[in-house]
DNA sequence: AGAGGTACCTGGCAGC
DNA sequence: TGCTGCCAGGTACCTC
């Protein structure tokens, strides 16, 4: 499920919920996600205070008055409120009760997420340390790409996705926002000018600007903390759309594989 | 340093 | 109906 709207939808959902609630109990369920969730979370957790929700990348950062809760979604993982007396589902791997007897579910079938906690700041996280510009603030622009391009072999979609360069470009966002700019998925990183790269970076922030005024794309399997699906499925251009028109000059669209991913494009107007 | 592949895990679907 | 194989939104980490 989760690209970066994806995860903003979220982040924007748990704020309005849990902003300055006091945590009264934890509930480590299954700890086993992509790393063990701190079994020490259960006694160090309680009595803090949510101050606020940020995000860095595809990572979404709770702010304690005492560190931070950070929280990835993996491939299929989804946060939602619910009252503390409500049902469980399958899969609620991690639960924050509050003070309030609302509750933060951490829901996640194929277990890819994470659930670690952070002292201090967020940016001492090894995890975030090393991270790349965020693709919706000014920094990630046509000069950048180009400079961290030059002698770059990869195909320009897998260089897109390299959270090192820029984070929180996901599978879907990558192969619309090619399509947009019409540059061809496998072309080499270090081959593609300084103007195509300007239109490349003003795609990718329209693509996920879009998305997330859109409530995130819903596939299979999104759902917003409120429980309600995302809308921009039904304004992709390419993903999922092999074999059908292109949406500008009705070629077949093509699926290839480019590091181990499906990738979308269209033969005509990519190149 | 860069490129490529593997691993983690469950569920849904197509095909037989 | 039930089995098998394949595919899936992410990303850290390994080897060459």
């Amino acid at each position: 499920m989760p690209e970066l709207p994806e995860v903003e939808t979220t982040c924007r959902g748990i704020a309005a919920a849990i902003t300055e609630q006091t945590i009264a109990t934890v509930d480590i369920r299954q700890p086993q996600l992509r790393w063990l969730i701190p079994a020490e979370l259960a006694v160090t957790l309680p009595g803090l205070t949510i101050k606020k929700i940020t995000r860095r990348g595809k990572y979404i950062l709770i702010h304690s008055n005492n560190g931070v809760l950070i929280i990835h979604l993996g491939m299929s993982g989804c946060l939602r409120m619910q009252a503390s007396n409500q049902s469980l589902k399958k899969h609620d791997h991690f639960l924050l009760h509050f003070k309030n007897k609302t509750t933060l579910c951490f829901n996640d079938p194929r277990r890819f997420g994470c659930v670690l906690w952070q002292e201090g700041s967020a940016k001492q996280h090894p995890l975030l340390a090393e991270l790349g510009v965020e693709p919706l603030e000014d920094d990630f622009c046509g000069d950048y790409l180009f400079a961290k391009s030059r002698r770059r072999n990869v195909a320009i979609k897998q260089f897109i996705m390299d959270a090192k360069i820029v984070v929180g470009v996901g599978n879907i966002y990558a192969s619309e926002a090619l399509f947009s700019a019409g540059i061809h998925p496998e072309c080499a990183a270090g081959k593609i000018s300084l103007p195509r790269y300007q239109l490349l970076t003003t795609t990718i922030k329209q693509t996920l600007q879009q998305a997330i005024n859109r409530g995130g794309t819903t596939l299979k399997d999104f759902f917003a903390v409120d429980g309600k699906p995302g809308y921009f499925s039904q304004e992709l251009q390419v993903y999922g759309r092999a074999d059908q028109p292109c949406v500008q000059c009705s070629k077949p669209v093509k699926s290839i594989r480019i590091a181990q991913r499906s990738t979308f494009y269209c033969g005509g107007c990519q190149r």
